[in-house]
DNA sequence: AATAAGAGTAGACACTTGTATACTCTCTGT
DNA sequence: ACAGAGAGTATACAAGTGTCTACTCTTATT
């Protein structure tokens, strides 16, 4: 079971003030510069309207909010890479596609992406692991459509993969830059597609010549 | 005048009280979850084996003194850096020899890093811009020594810089990794030093066929 | 119709926090 | 020798915090 069904399995039937408190913290976290676990429980009430004491219902301690808001956090990310996906499939180039309908994501709800982007550093070790897999799962899923559709001949499994995985940190760690410096989006597309050409190129290039040890 | 040395004149006949609050947020800041912006002034006197009152001597809001941390924290990462830079021209592979000098200062001041990471994403903007700075002085200072090693020959001016600064990037990102992940540390070095070449390589074919459209 | 559990509220407590005011040292220049 | 500044301390207070206990609704089960 992936990371990211696992937390769309643990977020059905969840009463209205639990939702509302994780969504609290999410909004709160993405705007202040707290990150998840030094939120305040009456902080928390505040924001979601209600009862300072609702949160001790739900949660026992700051962490496991963190923790579960975490998962709603994946599931954001995750919906809104599945479309990048299906979208970038119909692009003519798929590169170019990738990293259009990714910004376009971003754009449309930077609260999540800066929020994780925050927690996937300095955060919880166990929000990290979280967001690490969601990473993770989208480099896979990446590697399943570049192999089936076969867009980099070259290049296969582990090193494919590899590539994947840092040209999706790349993509996120840049994400941040694109919300906040509005003059430089068109730069950090250009950015993004030439450091994708750049994996693809330079992996495949590696692959072949494996035992060289000049750098 | 660069970022580092900006910070190093600015920190000269300090006094003693300052100073240990200053140290006392890096220390904070490295082992709890807190970001720097939102520490307490009594928590900081505690740690500082101070009064709290002593922190309004010295700084009228946290800002301030996270902004004097900041400048801390660079010349702490800087003068490493130096020290990379000077150790690996001696290295047969420069490639080889950045990378493991590198993951040694990391070692080293694992706090200085760790929370150089935290701050680098979601601290205040201020503090942002002075670790970017930071970072692009590295990867300047790369360039240099490069060029005039002739160590990469086909690469030059912008992309060249521009390789360097992903490098940089990622081998600050894998630190992270290579500091809570002591099992890992052998692969994430490989991964460093195939992440160099394949930045390298790729940066080369692709300055060599510029106007290709097909990923 | 009675009951019990789930979800949210109200009030209270001890504790921590930021910060203002007023103090004591220890230098340093004249 | 002394005035004054810089660095640090002590005390105090209002405001905010986590959390406990005890309440009230609503909804579902029997």
């Amino acid at each position: 079971m992936s990371v990211a069904q696992e937390a769309i399995t643990a977020i059905n039937d969840m009463p209205d003030g639990k939702r509302r408190l994780i969504q609290a913290a999410i909004k709160l976290c993405a705007q202040g510069t707290a990150s998840l676990a030094d939120l305040g429980v009456r902080e928390l009430g505040r924001e979601a309207g209600l009862n300072p004491n609702t949160f001790y219902r739900h949660f026992s301690s700051m962490e496991e909010l963190a923790l579960a808001a975490g998962r709603e956090l994946t599931i954001g990310i995750m919906t809104g890479m599945q479309k990048v996906r299906d979208a970038s499939a119909k692009h003519a180039d798929a590169t170019v596609g990738s990293a259009e309908y990714f910004l376009q994501e971003v754009e449309a709800n930077p609260d999540i992406f800066r929020m994780g982007l925050r927690e996937i550093h300095g955060g919880s070790p166990e929000i990290r692991r979280i967001l690490k897999g969601v990473l993770e799962d989208f480099a896979r899923l990446s590697v399943e459509q570049i192999t089936s559709r076969n867009l980099v001949p070259g290049l296969k499994g582990e090193a494919l993969f590899e590539a994947s995985l840092n040209i999706t940190y790349y993509m996120f760690y840049r994400a941040l830059d694109y919300i906040d410096n509005l003059d430089a989006r068109e730069t950090i597309k250009a950015d993004i597609i030439r450091f994708i050409r750049v994996q693809f190129i330079g992996m495949t290039v590696l692959q072949g010549q494996q035992t060289k040890t000049k750098s």
